[in-house]
RNA sequence: GCGAGAGUGGCGGAAUUGGUAGACGCGCUGGCCUUAGGAGCCAGUGGGGAAACCCGUGAGGGUUCGAGUCCCUCCUUUCGCACCA
């Protein structure tokens, strides 16, 4: 064992030896139990980034930490190889997407490999091969045979001069990043995945995911957003008959049927029917409409835009009342979503409230919240008197009274919160005084009765729609024939392969530009077809690798039996971003799985660890003139002026030293210019100090500060190990630890160093807090260091303190662990070693300090034995000296005790 | 705008089930060692106060013998919002 620690060559001993016995690759094997550990794979997008090697840490640190435990561990990687930013590399280097990409993969799998991951790398894949893409067609094939996959028109976003489908990322203030131009709503046919039938599935079984995150399983089923609502038909009036050239009724879903009688207009998506037709004859209207055209697709765009709206003049029957309604066009109501209509409702909505007092539309309330002031509580106990025998003089003072309650119970020139609480509808007809449940089913037994509604489950989730108007993707496998239609592709002629070649130069997809890929032959009919040129989402892609690294090599089948032995994953670990989309859909593609007989499981993921960002100071110079410009923090030195403040500085070649200003912590970014770059770091301090830096600077769930200071806190630690073990072994190994004989010291070392490997066990093994297991072993790293017995027994003890030092950070600090541990006499090698487990004799003691509070307030410290009765503890509270102070001669009225912690003495 | 989180010393964080606020690390201060220090070792370090003590977990209220932890209102901030991955 060398004196100095020497990362690099530490490092390159213990990842050859786990490369030349082939360490990580695993086998399936019944005998044993599995343990899958997945970790989110990475867009090769040329280097890796702080966020990766914080991720796959965590993952290495759980796959080590159960390898210890016995399991058979599977850790796997890919590369989420499809994707825009290639194009644009393309774009601007002229470099085929292709190319870009494989270079791409070959160096962040070196990068990887030099953090020492214990993946097995024979799994390895990628999403653009077509062995993997291939799949996607084929079961995309199988979806449309069950009618899961269908086609429909769709909204993109339309860049009219680049002529070309923007991604939402691409719009940039409702502007063409590339052109500047404004864009434009176009609609055009997609494919779509009926992902709403499975929307009752996809939110019950979050129940059944006890290892995932309260807030994301939260946030998932609120996207899924199951509503029990009522569906309401208002006939169209005799001059919508006759705009429409039929009969007709405008259909809506809403949650308060409860609130139909006071709906005062009706609001439509600019692209519905009535719109359009409604515009035609009117060109102020049309106007609107084509403004309501423009701008991004985005909710939240659309949802924070200014409501604007218009009458169409025409109007539709109230159902019950057969008063006619107007219908409006508004910019907040969506043709995607629902029915692309809404009722206004003003009294009880706030945003159709802020639409009505902007257009003067009338205001009803109908509603009286049940948290209401005594008067008009009262009011409506009149009301129910005169209710229960009805003639047309008592109608008249029910109806007098309910507009006085109205009157007093809504300002209809300001919103209030409760206006749009349930209540007792009141104003409603024979609905009137009823409650909010009882209100809805009568109003939808009504209205089911005159055919013009009824009571419906909505969701707020919508069929994903898979196409995209992209070269760099997996092909949609289906032909366009004149005379047969959409035709799929034969599963023998999968795949549809890519073409690699094509450099895309902004405007429009390449692929449509290429005949030798979209010239074909029907598969039906033999004569000249047009290929399908759109490339799936890659949301698809990462919907199911995981399912494809248990089988891999499987080139003729999608999966294999394989897959039921290490499925669903015990660990996935991936950053909060994805706790929606790319989790729902991959819950989704399973199912779907299932239902075809190619799964046995129904949830892909059983435990989730959702990971915080990375974050990093942000320095900034703005110029009198010019761009802002953004330094890294390496490049900024910070000094203290006169008065203590900060002064941070960097020198430019152009202007020299400037100050520049601190902006405080953001995301690790490439516009921000605030990056760690992970190689730089392993070549200065080594992999270990990255992985030990990571997980110790914030649990994982947590953002994660960066601070060059802290990276060397843990270089350090790593050092001072190395030190001790070194020291301790340089003179010779010790004998066999006796147990039975140590001196009160040794005990205090031994109980200290079982007491640490108790706590790391439970932070790693259950609590995933891997900082405060570092804390522990650090502190025992102190306590070792404090210890200065070099008796036989002495070093004994040592010795055994350092072993479970070493083996509680093996799997966090792997390569420096594999060294000590071999300085520390043992011929097998670390990787192999069985977890501890704590001796529970070591952690006998024999007194307890409690603490002592009077009235709430700590006032002493007493020690008792340990396993005291209350009553000793209580008795030696009050007798505590320091305590008798704060006491004085007041009646104690109450003690408190908990036993083993405190005694609180209320007087 | 809607949905979900977070806020504790100079900084990252700890306090696991409502029971000692500040573990561990960084930084800083002082000392030792050294030809030297961006190395190492030792000591100190929430604020106020001579001390006794008092104050302190974004702000304000509440529940409790006891609140960083539970409840309400507000502020700030992060993530997601369906074509970035």
């Amino acid at each position: 064992m060398e004196e100095i620690y020497d990362p690099a060559a530490v490092e390159r001993t213990a990842q050859e030896y786990w490369n030349q016995r082939r360490t990580f690759e695993v086998r399936e094997d019944n005998a044993r139990e599995k343990y899958y550990c997945l970790s989110m794979f990475p867009y090769p997008s040329g280097r890796l980034h702080m966020g990766h090697v914080r991720n796959y840490t965590i993952g290495d640190v759980l796959a080590r930490f159960m390898r210890m435990q016995g399991r058979n561990v599977l850790q796997p990687m890919g590369w989420d190889a499809f994707g825009l930013p290639a194009e644009n590399a393309a774009m601007s280097n002229g470099v085929p997407p292709a190319k870009w990409t494989r270079q791409n993969i070959a160096y962040m799998r070196n990068q990887l490999k030099s953090l020492g991951f214990a993946i097995d790398w024979s799994r390895e894949l990628a999403t653009c091969d077509p062995s993997y893409y291939r799949w996607n067609q084929w079961l995309f094939l199988r979806m449309l045979e069950k009618g899961i996959a269908y086609r429909k028109t769709g909204v993109v976003n339309w860049d009219p001069v680049d002529q070309t489908v923007l991604a939402n990322e691409q719009v940039i203030d409702g502007r063409g990043w590339r052109t500047g131009a404004l864009i434009e709503k176009r609609e055009i046919p997609m494919y779509y995945l009926n992902i709403t039938r499975y929307a009752d599935e996809l939110l019950g079984a979050l129940d059944d995911l006890p290892g995932w995150p309260e807030r994301v399983k939260l946030m998932q089923a609120n996207w899924i957003g199951r509503s029990e609502g009522c569906e309401i038909m208002f006939p169209y009036g005799p001059d919508t008959r006759a705009a429409m050239s039929a009969d007709g009724a405008l259909k809506v879903f809403t949650t308060r049927a409860d609130t139909v009688f006071g709906v005062t207009f009706m609001a439509v998506a600019a692209e519905h029917p009535i719109a359009l037709e409604a515009g035609k004859s009117n060109p102020e209207l049309n106007d609107f409409i084509e403004e309501c055209r423009r701008g991004s697709v985005m909710e939240a765009d659309v949802a924070t835009q200014e409501k604007k709206g218009m009458p169409t003049g025409l109007h539709v029957l109230h159902p019950f009342t057969g008063e006619p309604i107007e219908i409006w066009v508004a910019n907040y109501v969506l043709m995607g979503y629902g029915e692309g209509a809404v009722m206004g409702v003003p009294a009880h909505d706030e945003r159709d409230f802020e639409f009505a007092l902007k257009h003067a539309l009338p205001i009803v309330p109908v509603v009286l919240p049940e948290s209401f002031p005594a008067e008009i509580a009262a009011l409506r106990g009149r009301i129910e008197a005169e209710r229960s025998a009805i003639d047309a003089a008592k109608a008249e003072r029910i109806a007098s009274l309910e507009r006085e309650i109205a009157a007093r119970s809504f300002d209809t020139h300001e919103w209030r919160s409760w206006y749009g609480d349930s209540g007792i509808t009141l104003s409603s007809s024979e609905f009137s005084g009823l409650e909010f449940k009882v209100a809805v089913d009568a109003i939808a037994a009504a209205l089911e009765k005159k055919g013009l509604g009824r009571k419906r489950i909505q969701y707020r989730l919508r069929d994903w729609g898979v196409s995209r108007q992209r070269y760099w993707g997996c092909p949609i496998p289906i032909v366009h024939c004149g005379e047969c239609g959409d035709v799929p592709t034969p599963d023998e002629q999968l795949p549809v392969v890519l073409p690699e070649d094509l450099v895309p130069d902004g405007s429009g997809n390449p692929l449509a530009k290429t005949p030798a890929f979209y010239e074909c032959t029907c598969p039906k009919c033999g004569k000249p077809a047009r290929r399908e040129t759109d490339t799936m989402d890659t949301f698809v892609d990462s919907s199911w690798y995981f399912l494809r690294y248990a089988c891999a090599d499987q080139s003729r089948a999608m999966v294999d039996e394989r897959v039921d032995y290490w499925l669903p994953a015990d660990q996935y670990i991936g950053g909060i971003e994805h706790a929606i989309l790319h989790l729902l859909y991959s819950r989704f593609w399973t199912k779907v799985m299932r239902d075809l007989g190619l799964v046995k499981i129904s949830e892909p993921f059983n435990n989730l660890l959702t990971q915080g960002m990375v974050l990093n100071d942000i320095y900034s110079y703005q110029p009198p003139d010019g761009r802002k410009r953004y330094f890294n923090p390496t490049d900024v030195t910070t000094r203290r002026d006169a008065d203590g403040s900060e002064i941070h500085e960097v020198t430019t070649s152009d202007a020299g030293a400037i100050r520049v200003v601190h902006e405080g912590l953001g995301k690790m970014s490439k516009s921000e210019n605030n990056g760690v770059d992970p190689e730089g770091l392993v070549a200065r301090f080594g992999a270990d100090t990255a992985r030990l830096f990571t997980m110790f600077a914030s649990p994982p769930e947590q953002t994660l500060a960066w601070s060059d200071e802290g990276v060397q806190g843990a270089s350090r630690f790593i050092r001072r190990l190395w030190v001790a073990v070194y020291d301790h072994v340089s003179k010779g190994l010790p004998s066999k630890l006796d147990t039975g004989t140590l001196t009160p010291g040794q005990r205090d070392l031994r109980r200290s160093a079982h007491q640490a490997l108790a706590k790391a066990t439970d932070d790693i093994g259950r609590r995933r807090n891997f900082n405060t297991a570092i804390a522990a072993i650090m502190e025992l790293l102190n306590t070792i260091g404090r210890f200065d017995d070099v008796s036989p027994q002495g070093r004994a003890v040592r010795h055994e303190a350092l072993e479970i030092a070493v083996i509680v950070l093996a799997p966090i600090t792997p390569h420096v662990g594999h060294a000590l541990w071999q300085a520390l006499g043992h011929e097998t090698a670390l990787v192999d070693e069985r977890w501890r487990e704590a001796d529970k004799a070591a952690l006998v003691q024999d007194a307890v300090e409690i603490v002592v509070q009077v009235n709430g307030k700590l006032r002493g410290r007493i020690s008792v034995a340990v396993g005291a009765d209350e009553a000793t503890v209580r008795e030696a509270a009050v007798g505590d000296e320091h305590v008798r102070k704060f006491v004085g001669d007041k009646p104690i009225r109450k003690v408190i005790v908990v036993p083993g912690k405190l005694v609180n003495i209320v007087v």
